[in-house]
DNA sequence: TTTACTGCAAATATTTTGCAATATC
DNA sequence: GATATTGCAAAATATTTGCAGTAAA
């Protein structure tokens, strides 16, 4: 399976889409470990990983080698926290995620919009787009809402708040 | 409608959801030019329309501000380039969009990858999630692939290319 | 009168670029 | 040998924060 991703990043170089491009090391390299990424990743947590496999490399390289991939389908950026969920300080936005694009066409993204939590759901909901006259080549759906932790959490703090309410009514 | 909405964001500053909110005159001005925006904009260009209305807001606020609007579910976020396409240098990334919620939901969106061009499409496709334990508050959909200009036009460089070779292989 | 909001400038975070050295074709 | 890639550090961008002054509750 890494031997197919690899034979088809292998091919789009040779294919020189954009301009001359060529097989390096590196590029091969960074590949090989975002295959190794059960689900996706971060930037930081792919050079991580490559330093714990003593494999240096720039972040100018880290970027750019991303977008060569972006750009030859291999893989999809996803930036989760667009959408419904407000920034606030001190509270950081969730960073980019990179994915390989074969396992994100597997699946779809919710995102809990209190604890931020991504999770992946696996049957693709059937999407069908009405009568238009462009070509789709990718989808990307993102579901906004609470995962059933935060609900219940929600739900409890609710409970206590009422309780408290009328405890100090009684005290009145 | 305009109307509707400011009320809307009155509550909201009301209700007091994450701490105390306060009703303040920049808050509601910044959400007046924003309704007149008749499809998504950027930060850059809400600053402008507040320039021309002669109206100085500080950078910081109107981050703070956006946020606030978004947390109250007034208007969303995009990030557009998300996905498949790359960043390459000297192509600047799509900035983040803003719009509208009431008016994101009306349609969805669809990327060109080559030109980045954006466009809106009224029949939101019809989504069906399959069952599932979580709740969906809001769904960002995003199609890419090539808007008709662009196909065309890659098809007639595609035909030019073949003819180019054809001249050169008859002079030799 | 208490606490949130605002503006400003500085600080952070993120991504890109210019250039010299290196590797691929 | 010509040109793309890489690493490094500096630059450009984008966003956040600290703080002092102002305004809303």
């Amino acid at each position: 399976m890494d031997k197919d991703i690899q034979d088809r990043f292998s091919t789009y170089l040779e294919e020189n889409r954009v301009k001359e491009r060529r097989k390096t090391e590196v590029r091969f390299t960074i590949l090989k470990e975002i295959c190794d990424f059960p689900k996706h990743f971060d930037l930081e947590m792919l050079q991580d990983k490559l330093d714990a496999a003593k494999y240096r490399v720039s972040r100018a390289t880290l970027y750019n080698t991303l977008n060569v991939l972006i750009d030859a389908g291999i893989i999809v950026r996803h930036q989760f926290d667009a959408g419904i969920i407000a920034h606030y300080p001190h509270q950081k936005p969730i960073p980019i995620q990179y994915e390989l694009r074969k396992k994100a066409e597997t699946h779809y993204h919710f995102v809990c919009t209190r604890c931020r939590g991504i999770r992946e759901v696996k049957n693709m909901p059937h999407i069908q787009a009405p009568g238009s006259n462009f070509t789709a080549e990718y989808a990307s759906l993102c579901l906004y809402g609470l995962c059933n932790r935060c609900r219940n959490r929600i739900q409890r703090e609710a409970q206590k708040n009422i309780n408290q309410s009328q405890t100090n009514k009684s005290k009145k």
